[in-house]
DNA sequence: CTTGACCCTCACGCCGCGGGAGGCCGGAGG
DNA sequence: CCTCCGGCCTCCCGCGGCGTGAGGGTCAAG
């Protein structure tokens, strides 16, 4: 009879007896007795905590609180203080609540843009990439780029970029790359060669558009002028604007290359 | 020329500049450092930290994982290892965001019942209160009761164990509230008087129904005892019973309460 | 008397910095 | 030249609410 291993002997309950009744743990009990927030009603001559039902009420109330999300200063307050403004206080908690769940769905939100971005490289849909980067432009062209590059830093940074582009950048990115595709038309027609200070820096400028939507080294560029010259779809492009502008553009990039001490024809990616 | 106070020096720019620029503290940037997550290009001799092009390029990465709430080590990741599944990471975060926005949520409706029962003291539609407690419930007494004993303990008690009761666990202390009247009613009809054993295990249980409802003590049962025979609704209710039955029952608990040596005379419910 | 389940008291760790103390550095003004 | 002020540096504690040991006493049963 007196042995019984949880009984209420009058005595109290221990910590283990209480966290497996109320469901904490016995580290806060002892961290709720050091702070002050529940006091075991007696010590035993061993040391032990021993919490009588008093006790046990506050901690079911402890719970009910901290089960609210209500701190333990806020919960302190609420149990002790008789003028403390119970329904104030919950009702701020469901503001600040309210707060942190509004944070989390913008979050949530940008996280979905940046998933697609990586994914898909465009934020747009078809209908609006046609529209903003032209009828020639190819929707698979994203996809295929992940599957060659999407291990890459310059992916990351160009899907990271996308993410917050919307349509009115996109916009500004075609226009800046229709406007330099006429110039380099332009710089065809008036006989400007390559290497020559106005070729140069149509090179710089083919960089910097292409910088705004991912870094590009001098190096990548003259892989990606090499690729405009024997890639059939790019090459079909540029002759489109001017009869053999891939291969001029092509020696225009090595020739920049060059007078930046970099070996064309070493040239790689990386 | 050269005394710009932020210019782009090739060099690079201090951790104020950076600061200013990219919106993140100061001590956030030593904090990075610390970690490894954002080391500073180069050191000047004073052993000012300086910040190149690559360096503020990384930092604005950073900057736009952490928005999304990622932890510093999921953003090293991310920037640092080539193999890493961007995608993956973001979809788990995008997970774990949308877990927090539930659990938030539970919160925000437990915390509107909590609000709802220090308000109103009880959950339930006047409908559900005329159905549950009876036609002579008043809707108007849990507003009073919370006039007067609102800033005390029992009353907060009692909010708290009404916020997580529902319309069955009301029904049930109303079944249990009519059982007991039934059997005062039966008692009187049987001759028991105040202070016999069977009274006072009337008293006792009375004690208990109320206890499920707020702590309720010796004394506060005796204040109780004198409210029921004193207040002209509560006298209706009983004597509607049994004729004389409020003042039996006041008897009953004057009894009980010397019993416990308590002097019913100057009880107060403190 | 031993065992095993409890209990105790330190004390560090977490996450991402905030904030302060105490002191060096650099450019401008006198 | 010195002085002043603002910016930079390196520690180092603090927060919130415990988790997770380490190292050692206690208690009832076998």
């Amino acid at each position: 009879m007196r042995s019984m291993p949880d009984a209420t002997d009058a005595e109290g309950l221990t910590v283990g007896q209480v966290s497996s009744r109320l469901g904490v743990t016995v580290r806060a009990l002892h961290h709720w007795d050091e702070i002050g927030l529940l006091r075991p009603s007696l010590r035993t001559a061993a040391g032990y905590r021993l919490y009588t039902a008093g006790a046990v009420e506050r901690l079911h109330r402890i719970v009910v609180y901290r089960e609210l999300g209500l701190g333990l200063d806020g919960i302190r307050t609420v149990l002790g203080d008789p003028t403390a403004d119970v329904p104030g206080a919950l009702r701020a908690q469901r503001a600040q609540v309210a707060q942190r769940i509004e944070r989390l769905q913008q979050l949530s939100v940008g996280l979905d843009r940046m998933i697609a971005a990586h994914e898909r490289g465009l934020l747009l849909t078809v209908e609006q990439q046609a529209a903003i980067l032209g009828p020639r432009w190819d929707p698979d062209w994203p996809a295929q780029a992940r599957q060659r590059y999407g291990d890459t830093t310059q992916w990351r940074q160009y899907a990271e970029r996308s993410a917050s582009r919307g349509p009115e950048e996109w916009q500004a990115v075609a226009d800046a790359v229709a406007d330099l595709d006429r110039a380099l038309g332009d710089a065809m027609d008036a006989g400007v060669t390559p290497g020559s200070p106005e070729a140069n820096e149509l090179v710089e400028r083919h960089r910097e558009v292409f910088t705004s939507y991912f870094p590009l080294t001098r190096r990548m560029q003259v892989c990606l002028g090499r690729m405009y010259e024997a890639d059939p779809a790019f090459a079909a492009h540029y002759d489109g604007i001017r009869a053999g502008l891939a291969t001029w553009f092509r020696r225009s990039v090595d020739a920049s290359a060059r007078a930046h001490d970099i070996d064309p024809d070493t040239a790689t990616w990386q």
